[in-house]
DNA sequence: CCAAAAGTGTTACACGTACACCCATGA
DNA sequence: TCATGGGTGTACGTGTAACACTTTTGG
């Protein structure tokens, strides 16, 4: 039985979430959307299989990649048998290697316009956006997509974005700000406002500490 | 690549939380504890592969079964190369088949005694007892573990083994009878008391409206 | 009448939610 | 000086958490 991996990698960018896809170069369905995936090599991690992929598209290692669930349908791959671990990923899109992706023939997409895609990969793609909306509410998933440093409404908008609706800007600032997880620092981006907003960046450390003791980080 | 499912089935008896385990019968690791499984055949969905071994073992069909995850190590299984893809299950050990069971070697372990288990199963089990905390705070998952009619305290212990904690009675029956999803019986169960206690039903269909709108079962 | 489990109400506090105005700045 | 997004505080209601006694009945 062949065995693959698929990505979904995720961005956030002009507060959109977004989602990379590819143009298929090989048959069957080809010149149709879908997710990047390799076959899992004999003497390779199924983890491992997943990272690969994702640094030969992204260039990027050691980021936040995570089991979506295994697709295996016996005829879900009209060629032949073969079953597909999703994973999915979210990377500042600030980092990725734009060459590497061009390269691939991949684009960007937001997660409310996506195109048909091949397979069960449309499947995949509402599955992982229906667990990273459950994750969001139980740690700071969302950090993952952002610049190292952020200011509070970029934080804001990425998570309207998540969930899908507006948030109130004195009740989102009050309660991420009580967790004690963020660092404001010195400087302002001054790129969407006369005033500037202050950055912040992610303490990792004291984030750590408290979802031992264990944190609901549900914001309404 | 081979390719296998593993099922880690649960139930519910003498207020513990238990794991149906197996002494394996074919090499390597013949006499050591694990759970069943058994390779996906190449025309068939790897969701009803585990459905089949789930109904080969306790004759159940229908019942509560999902997907935990895949274990992929290259070096997990020392014989040959072999992913295998884990799925739990709750069940009522009142409704299973005793006999089908005892033919294939099985026995209810607590999930507080587990003994060491063959390759990565333990870590298997570990995992599921981690998504069956998370799941009962967002869906009332322990009713899978229960008989069709059962009592407030029942239920409760059923909540104190899963949370692994104690809960108040007060706030407890509170809680759960105000979703308004049990359906209080004129019977009383008299086996654990003088007085007896009430015995109640799950109410399906309001669950179901209920989840729709989104509800949280959290329980302190 | 005693033991043992079932069942019930109230209060204090924390947290979530709703809501409107001033601030800082560049153009 | 004005337009624009950034930033702040309070009052109210809901829900959680803590807590002790009465009821029932078989032995």
């Amino acid at each position: 039985m062949h065995v693959a991996v698929d990505c979904l990698i995720f961005g956030f960018d002009d507060n959109e979430l977004k989602i990379l896809l590819f143009k298929r170069r090989v048959r069957p369905a080809v010149g149709k959307w879908s997710l990047i995936g390799s076959f899992v090599q004999l003497d390779e991690d199924v983890d491992d299989a997943a990272g690969r992929v994702l640094a030969e598209i992204t260039g990027l290692k050691d980021v936040f990649l995570e089991q979506l669930g295994c697709y295996g349908q016996a005829n879900r791959d009209p060629g032949f048998r073969c079953i597909s671990l999703a994973y999915f990923s979210l990377i500042r899109i600030t980092e990725y290697d734009r060459e590497l992706v061009q390269r691939h023939g991949a684009s960007w997409h937001s997660v409310s316009k996506i195109p048909e895609l091949v397979f069960d990969h449309g499947q995949m793609v509402e599955d992982a956006l229906k667990k990273i909306r459950i994750e969001a509410r139980h740690r700071p998933i969302g950090f993952e997509l952002l610049r190292e440093k952020f200011t509070v409404p970029q934080l804001q908008s990425l998570y309207e974005e998540i969930y899908a609706r507006p948030l109130d800007p004195r009740n989102f600032r009050k309660k991420i700000l009580s967790f004690g997880i963020l660092n404001k620092l010195d400087e302002k981006d001054m790129t969407t406002s006369r005033r500037g907003a202050f950055l912040y960046e992610f303490n990792r450390r004291k984030y750590v500490q408290l979802s031992q003791t264990g944190f609901d980080f549900e914001i309404k």
